[in-house]
DNA sequence: CCCATATCGTTCGTGTACGTACGATGACCC
DNA sequence: GGGTCATCGTACGTACACGAACGATATGGG
């Protein structure tokens, strides 16, 4: 293989101070991408539904818990603004796992229900939920998963 | 406010077994998620640009290091899939922040590089991006976000 | 030299993610 | 009870993210 363009040239070198050099992929931004990247990838292969997103199970795991809630307080709950939530229920509508009625009590909110199908298919899923869990953490021991998930608790 | 749907109904309590619940808040999915979402929206408000997306940023930042690159490689380098990168690449040529040219040793490759505009504008932003990292570890001591980092990039 | 295989970049489709703007409705206060 | 302000859901535009399929090109083995 030619590999002419691969390493052309090494990265030009850091100023001359003392400061750590500035790397992209030592930033926690960068390095946040990739995680989620990853985690994704993960819960694809390892949910057991190739048609479930990491959004949308979140979003039934939610609905399963709190039989019915308006479409904005679902977002809030599962940290998705109004728009995107907007297309993540039209999508499970579409399927036919989630329901909706107006809500009787506010005529601007619309109330979400799973169907019996999307129940069924929350409690199968559910079973898989710990490991996706499991096989992302899996580069790390005990101790570092539990600081892991305490720091990220924390910068949300 | 009327608030009935609210908080209408506690979540059903877990399983009767002593193995921790399963909280969606608690799975390293969701909390990637979450932390992307947040390192996303300081990254726009602090960058100082508010044309400039993150993965613009790191492919800049990159092109910026590398002076010529394939675009393949590039996205290998920042880690983004040829589909994605396509279009990122797409939008900085459209703004006139990088240009390319057939590879003349491999006619499948374009290489790609920073015009000067987009040299004046990634410098520019380099000046703001240790901001950008401090800003999104706020909420953790040094120690702390020194072990987040190293936890990350285990991850990754 | 030729063929199987791999890589490169593009395109299409689906799905988050969010800013902005909009109309409808509700809450609050004078 | 009428006006102001907030909230709810929708719509549109832009941008990542990736699987799948595609044509062009390159590579390595027989």
């Amino acid at each position: 293989m030619r590999n002419v363009a691969r390493k052309q040239q090494e990265p030009k070198a850091s100023s001359g101070t003392l400061a750590r050099p500035y790397r992209i992929e030592e930033q926690i931004g960068y390095l946040l991408r990739r995680a989620h990247q990853r985690a994704s990838a993960i819960f694809q292969v390892t949910i057991g539904d190739p048609n479930i997103t990491p959004t949308q199970y979140s979003s039934m795991v939610k609905l399963n818990e709190y039989r019915e809630l308006s479409q904005n307080l679902l977002g809030r709950l599962v940290g998705m603004d109004k728009a995107t939530m907007q297309g993540v229920v039209r999508r499970l509508k579409e399927r036919g796992l989630v329901d909706s009625r107006p809500d009787p009590g506010d005529a601007r909110r619309t109330l979400l229900s799973l169907t019996t199908e999307g129940q069924r298919i929350v409690n199968r899923l559910l079973l898989n939920g710990p490991a996706v869990s499991r096989e992302t953490l899996k580069p790390l021991n005990g101790a570092e998963q539990r600081q892991l998930l305490d720091l990220l608790s924390k910068i949300v």
